[in-house]
DNA sequence: GCTATAAGTTGCATGGCAAAACTAATCCCA
DNA sequence: TGGGATTAGTTTTGCCATGCAACTTATAGC
């Protein structure tokens, strides 16, 4: 932590305050806020004004463009009650937006998403890129970009841009080291994206790590439930996160959660990755269908409908893969105690399948599930959550520091 | 975070000083500080003078023990050089201590320690627990306490009180749920121990993570290298801790670090926790020895000398538990990034001889163990590094927030 | 003993927040 | 229909911690 001299508080409460509507329910006024932070209304209001002139927060009902024009007071929150009506407080739309990017094996996908956690425009192109060259791949990408940024509505700021690859990277750098189920190694997209991006700074990050903060922030400065779990995505192979708090830990160099390469059996077959057993080898996408006896293009829903249906294989195949995601998360239960679990990607779409045998596997593996029960729930269906989290992990630079974006 | 008011903004800046001045390896003087924190050293000045007035920090060379007698100024840190002498300012020690207490398998303890970190007072007692009952053995503990409480020197405020517990914890109700090698099951130590604790309040803790936070901070505010890292502690079976920038992890609901629990082969032997292919069935202490053809009292040391003499049973043992050991870390890297591993307990008797292929099967195993290699080390020898971490805990709030003790 | 240099202190100005008084807008009731 | 009760938001005043700059103190080097 830095030093706090008295700049540096106003900002702190200037994103206190940012923080506290954006996290709320339903807009609050500014007496809310006070009770909320223990902050006086007289600070409160001050602040307020601040981040509604710089275009942050905004008061419901007023003049939607018209900065300057406060417009008429809000309709009062709750009626019945007697008192001046609240002025509801949220987040402004309509002045701050950010990009978000991705790469997928399946697709390519850019996202403009404001302030509200609403996507403003998108561009999303299904796309095989498993085994691809990365130039003309990320050049493709760029012409998105550009149609995506073309479209932000005039007198509204994009504040960064971020883009969710599947596989290692190393965000200080903004380099892909490597992303097998890509065909890729050692890339800088950042380089082929500058013509589109004009100023703005690109921030690279691993697609579940993105995927898993979207996950746990609906919009920025919110958080929905759960906020501890473990995150895991499934493309070609498996990618996961590991979210405390709300926070995604990325680990010492950003490559935690790399959840597919737990060796679920020392004696199982030999992943692309050298060692043996590997939780991937199990349930991947691949290796469930192949274990299926589908081809490797099938999409995962028609597996689930014919274990549904009673297909002896697809069924082998789910279970399988189920016990294999027990052993594994059930280690990382054990080492992490965050009891609840996200299934995405394809494993999403065979979740319902999935998730008793997965609990059932938790329960008998995990040493506190005495006490708590670990859940499995699946995410919704999104072929580009990475490039939703990618802008909103963007947007949340303007509530954590207003003041660097009011000016 | 809670919100700023001014008086906060003092504490966070007294706060900050004080960590300034213990984090540093030589004692600083005031401009250094004013330095590193990018206060002014008017500033630094006048919150130094209250944390030494408060016996938070002391002038180096001002006389010991004497409050209010500020001495002969220090001696000059930097000689040879022109100027006004600094005046080195260091931990105050002889004001303030805390309680670290251990109820272990093989020993109770009882420590003293100061804002040093030095170890004040102690009370060590070799006592086999296993299968004991609680009762007579809190009321052994608390023989233990009374003597090195006992023992505080004149002046000397003990602000807190910890215990380390070989078990799953519930901290918030200061209860041990169940300690399976102890085989204690739900037990309150703090009410066992009332009446040598007076009024301070017992914080209950999990052994390993414990000895992890005092394998990070050897003293409060002070850091060693590594910061990250993942801790095992072996007595009976294994326990272990997961430090991320120098925080334990506790968790959801502080039961994280159960790494003697994750499942090394589905196959395998059978646990007590009811799973299959537990770490602890192949490198918990019994485990070893018992493979190694040795009785279960055998110190793990003379099963390290017989592996060194070349008595295969031994070595099979040893390999057998690095090869487990590998298998279960290199999921806690792959899922963490967290690329050193700390062996403490039993283990780190056999550091030496587990360390080379527990390293080897990290490369193996772990994804991106192309760009970064895994290290083990061993923890130094230390029958109870839960109570000091317990005690170093207790120290650390008066560093965190020095008002709250200065008054 | 004089100058240069660096550490630490003192007095004043600045700026952000708290407290309390004040204004605004609504409900309720007579 | 108007006045009291109630709650939201604003204005004024005072406090307090920090920054700044000048000053004092203590040493090295000549």
């Amino acid at each position: 932590m830095a030093n706090l001299r008295q700049a540096s508080l106003r900002h702190a409460n200037l994103a206190l305050v940012a923080r506290t509507v954006l996290a709320a329910e339903a807009p609050p006024s500014r007496a809310d806020v006070a009770a909320a932070t223990s902050l006086t209304r007289s600070t409160v209001s001050r602040l307020v004004d601040e981040l509604v002139t710089g275009g942050v927060l905004a008061e419901v009902d007023s003049a939607i463009g018209g900065p300057g024009q406060p417009g008429q007071p809000g309709r009062p929150s709750r009626p019945g009650r007697p008192g001046r009506p609240a002025t509801p407080l949220t987040a402004s739309t309509g002045r701050f937006a950010a990009l978000g990017l991705q790469v997928g094996v399946g697709q390519l996908a850019a996202r403009l998403v404001g302030l509200t956690g609403e996507v403003l425009a998108e561009q999303l192109v299904p796309l095989d890129l498993a085994g691809s060259r990365p130039g003309p791949s990320l050049r493709r990408l760029r012409t998105l970009t550009t149609r995506v940024l073309a479209s932000t509505p005039p007198g509204m700021t994009v504040v960064g841009a971020g883009l969710a690859l599947p596989g290692i990277v190393d965000h200080t750098e903004g380099r892909l080291l490597s992303a097998p189920n890509l065909g890729w190694e050692d890339v800088t997209p950042g380089a082929a994206l500058r013509g589109a991006l004009g100023d703005l700074t690109l921030c690279v990050g691993n697609e579940a790590d993105l995927a898993a903060h979207a996950f746990a922030h609906p919009a920025p400065g919110r958080s929905s439930e759960p906020q501890d779990f473990v995150y895991l995505s499934g493309e070609v192979g498996i990618g996961g996160a590991v979210v405390v708090d709300g926070t995604v830990m990325t680990g010492r160099h950003g490559w935690a959660g790399e959840i597919g390469h737990v060796c679920v059996d020392p004696e199982g077959p030999t992943c692309r990755c050298g060692s043996t057993g590997c939780l991937e080898q199990y349930a991947g996408r691949l290796a469930m269908l192949a274990a299926a006896g589908l081809d490797a293009s099938t999409p995962p829903a028609e597996l689930a409908r014919r274990a549904h249906a009673g297909d002896d294989k697809a069924r082998t195949a789910v279970r399988s893969a189920a016990r294999a995601l027990g052993i594994a998360l059930a280690g990382v239960v054990n080492v992490l105690d965050i009891p609840t679990v996200v299934l995405g990607g394809h494993l999403a779409q065979v979740g319902a399948l999935l998730a008793p045998d997965v609990e059932a596997m938790l329960v008998r593996r995990v040493l506190s599930a005495h006490w708590v029960t670990s859940r499995v729930v699946t995410a919704p269906d999104d072929p580009a959550p990475g490039a939703t989290g990618a802008a909103l992990l963007a947007l949340d630079r303007v509530v954590a520091d207003p003041v660097a974006f009011v000016s």
